[in-house]
DNA sequence: GCTCGGTCTTAAATCGTTTCAATATGAGCG
DNA sequence: CGCTCATATTGAAACGATTTAAGACCGAGC
């Protein structure tokens, strides 16, 4: 900068008014500086400007698995509104993994950032407040994991699980499975349990939890193979997969194995992801609006870092939707 | 650090010493420091450490397409890479679009990253230039356009397109489309220009090119449909797709026109992504080693930024397997 | 001709670390 | 006991921007 300075022929702090606060440069000496600033190819530091300001603009988001597709239209909801506001993204993937969300955690704290977006995988209560305590805003993404003194913004999964627990008995399926877990999960649990009450209150029909430890492409190959090697009598005449991933296992497996989608068994999965609707047998789904989920949480923190004792702590829930498809009508 | 330093007794540089250089402070301070860290809950100003050092340990990485699972692998191929030394990763998705990617190409030099990771968008080579003529270290991913200064990593095209198509030769296909485009795309270009060998070289068969402006799921829809509306004497016995979300959107627009794959048309689709092999019919696909490639990238990159001078461009290209499944042999 | 008010510009202090030359400390040795 | 040498610690100077109070300049008004 100070190489511009003498280029221009003005002093350094000129330099920092001509770019920071034009209105206080007359209008020759900016045009001196700009064109000096060209010749030289001159690009601020920004860890200068950081910690001579104090704060970094930039917004950071750890997300839980970026190869699953739900997550990444998050992020870019999150992406999009903050373009908006010229504020840069930080994106890391945690992979659920404790350890990699601990150690994002602590660069972000070292990196004074104004915002920090997070679906926390383990337990970071502690470091989350002392974050907040930092001065870094907060907002938690899709859970509500006991940070009732965060702000967060997630969808309704008993809502989810009724609409499409509803469904698959209008259409007059009677036995639904469904494949999903852990049930400590919170939102396995709030989608079991609202399937549960949609059939009870409907008097006639049961459903039956086929418990899998993980929620991918694989659970939903092995859920549907053990489903399918019942006896006839036991046998589902609907699935409702905890997410689309677990459907498009199970959809595969029915293929490969001659069963009829809808007509044998019906299925229906949970975040409407692209590759649903791609399926060869597009699919019934309730939708999560991830890209509204992403907006939300971004607009919500941007008012936290607008004001950050002034505002207070709110749970914002969407609701999700439930999308029609081949999979269970034809 | 001047209150860690009060409370421990001793100057703020023996603080930073006992941070960066443990071996140059004595155990027993080195302890009294680290409690007084601990009790005071203090986090180093990254903004301070990186000015007063010069340089960003960051890694800054731009995808062309956060959505598309093959980008995220490489993404996650270079991640776990950095994890083994340390060096976080910041991610930033271009979508394409290239003023974001100028945008973010100009974060990362107000940065100071160490290097850069970059699949380019539109035209950014003269600021990829001032990004090495300012010490960045840059390494091309799954391009090699007009870069032939910057060491790039990317898979070999034309042998994927050799692999599909003489996969469908020898299953006894012998008009075989191939969708996708736009054709001055590099990866299109080879891989069509591969196939088109690969039938001349076969002696009998054809292939023709039916172009599509977009590489995903729509556009194999639209692109089957058409295939379909051609009568019956001109209609492919088999179906090339430049990648698997165009094969995906043919597989579903085949199945609900009721015809068979493989039995009427054989499909092949290229990258393998995980939704390749979790499709209704598995789909046989040409695999490109995402992981490897981000694994690769990685590897390279961190060599330019421990020897910038020494090192030389260089162009490493990765094989590409092919993958039968379900979707060419029952 | 002098003062006043406003606009531009400058110089110096500052942000929180790291680094390095200089100093303090202490052990070992003749 | 004095000297050397190695080790541990200190203090001050950077790093490159932003900010603020002070100063320079200029025309207007009396």
């Amino acid at each position: 900068m100070r190489d511009v300075a003498r280029l221009a022929g003005v002093s350094p702090g000129t330099v920092s008014n001509a770019l920071n606060h034009p209105e206080k440069v007359s209008p020759a000496t900016r045009e001196r500086i700009l064109s000096a600033i060209s010749e030289l190819g001159f690009v601020p530091n920004d860890a200068a400007r950081q910690l001579r300001r104090g704060t970094n603009a930039s917004i950071g988001m750890i997300v839980l698995d970026i190869a699953n597709p739900f997550f990444t239209a998050v992020a870019h909801g999150v992406e999009q509104r903050l373009a908006e506001v010229g504020r840069p993204l930080v994106l890391a993937n945690s992979g659920q993994n404790h350890e990699r969300e601990v150690a994002y955690l602590d660069l972000f704290a070292e990196q004074r950032l104004s915002g920090v977006l997070v679906t926390p995988a383990g337990q970071v209560l502690d470091r989350l407040r002392r974050l907040r305590d930092r001065g870094t805003a907060i907002v938690v993404v899709d859970r509500k994991t006991g940070a009732r003194e965060f702000s967060s913004v997630s969808v309704d999964d008993s809502l989810g699980g009724r609409l499409a627990t509803q469904h698959l008995l209008e259409i007059g399926r009677r036995r639904i499975a469904f494949i999903g877990g852990p049930e400590d999960l919170s939102q396995i649990e709030h989608r079991l349990g609202a399937a549960r009450t949609a059939v009870e209150e409907h008097g006639s029909g049961e459903i039956v939890h086929l418990d899998v430890p993980t929620l991918d492409v694989e659970a939903g190959r092995t859920g549907a193979r053990e489903l399918l090697d019942l006896p006839a009598a036991r046998r589902p005449d609907a699935i409702f997969a905890a997410n689309d991933l677990i459907a498009l296992g199970v959809l595969q497996t029915l293929t490969l194995r001659g069963v009829r989608v809808p007509d044998d068994i019906a299925l229906v999965g949970y975040d409407d992801i692209d590759f649903a609707a791609a399926a060869a047998i597009p699919l019934t789904s309730v939708r999560q609006p991830a890209v509204a989920m992403g907006e939300a949480a971004t607009t919500r923190l941007l008012d936290v870092i607008a004001d950050p004792a002034g505002s207070q702590v709110e749970h914002i829930v969407l609701e999700p939707e439930l999308v029609v498809r081949r999979s269970t009508v034809a």
